[in-house]
DNA sequence: ATTTTAAAGTGTAAAAACAACACTTTAAAC
DNA sequence: GTTTAAAGTGTTGTTTTTACACTTTAAAAT
């Protein structure tokens, strides 16, 4: 067994996890931040966060947070670091897990977001964030760039359903560069995991435009790296 | 100001940090595991462990863990992912933040490490490790592999001039596949940021190999995300 | 009924990157 | 001077990526 001064004799922290919500709208993406109302650093800009409680995963803490901010509890979140400078918490020292979130913009609680004083703001117009959540941003916006680059999570900041328009429009966002509509289409055609519907959107268009589904069953992880 | 009650209602933890100690030698990627002669888990293998003190940041305390089991002091290391499930450790929660490191396995301090009954052991033929540190080795080594595709790291695990044919052996190691050897020496050929010293080993063959080694002040990192 | 409009949809060719492939050179050891 | 074993070196075909502009469609306006 182990001693109990194996553990006793080292100290214990705060933990806390910081949320990186990403949302999709209008061409931009955007992040849901907290003008905070509430100690420490009322008055100033904050991600979402919380502490880690007993017999609760960080994990479930991430999801925890999210959940009541948003109300939405099925979201595709992802770890990106762990924030454990001594002094990045003023008040006490506080380690932080940072997740990022993505969420279907047009799902989430306005009742609950209201509540919490919290806006959905354009990347580029992020104002600045108290502690390291800064950091953090940046941070979740590098992973969130990879991991789009070699599996299709963006498709969770978009409905069930969406336009090919509305795919690239998204990527553009993701990758903050414009890119060629024919080679796009020739790339999504590629993968049998992005399937048509058989639908038409015509909110966009008079035409209307074939409305496509990310099928999980046909989708299959790879991982080939190279120097 | 942040009221004392915003913290204090919140439990704390242990944090620990974990490490992932890569060396490479004869061709092979080898960890360095501890037979542990300590509880908790007495006699079963783990990874090099510590807890978080006060006043030490993460990535400090996994640099102090690394060093007093290696003796060394400026090794290549990077957060891989925090562990934190409430279960993880069966004696009491701890919060577990894991690291790799890279080190040139000539370099070690033999006597600390025979001290700490710890044993490089080849990746293939790495036995079950205690609580999650299976699961971290995994992930470390998915991670590690993932940055040797995207920047050199892996020369870390190198002395400070290598031959080509060493580099070549190391990442057929990583990447676990054997490569053309003109084709690798045309792509290192095409890195300006790998260069030859002029010297010549002569251990390995009669006719003797080039040195190279890595100039950091002509790499600068490329981050370009596709889909 | 016809014309207008605005987004959806479509193919080809050049360039670049990658993959496959085998012999020559060198210097020490015998 | 012959042998040995690792170091070193180019070309060609294939695949992937990029650049580029017009046609189709269906509703709205006339």
């Amino acid at each position: 067994m182990a001693p109990k001064a194996y553990y006793s004799i080292h100290p214990k922290f705060h933990v806390s996890v910081d949320c990186i919500i990403f949302g999709f709208e209008d061409g931009e993406l955007s992040l849901l931040l907290l003008k905070r109302n509430f100690e420490p650093a009322r008055g100033q800009w904050s991600l979402m966060g919380g502490f880690v409680e007993e017999g609760e995963s960080t994990d479930a803490a991430a999801r925890r947070v999210v959940a009541e901010l948003t109300g939405l509890n099925d979201l595709y979140m992802s770890q990106v670091h762990t924030y454990g400078a001594p002094d990045r918490d003023p008040g006490e020292r506080v380690v932080s897990v940072a997740y990022y979130a993505l969420v279907d913009i047009k799902k989430y609680n306005r009742e609950l977001v209201d509540a919490h004083n919290a806006f959905w703001v354009n990347l580029p117009e992020v104002p600045p964030l108290i502690f390291d959540h800064g950091t953090m941003v940046e941070d979740a916006l590098r992973f969130m760039r990879y991991q789009a680059s070699v599996k299709p999570v963006g498709i969770n900041l978009l409905p069930e359903e969406f336009t090919l328009t509305q795919l690239q429009t998204l990527y553009e966002a993701i990758f903050g560069q414009s890119m060629d509509k024919r080679n796009f289409r020739k790339r999504i055609a590629s993968m049998d995991y992005i399937e048509k519907t058989g639908r038409v959107d015509k909110t966009m268009s008079r035409r209307g435009a074939a409305l496509y589904r990310f099928n999980p069953d046909k989708y299959h992880e790879q991982s080939i790296f190279k120097i």
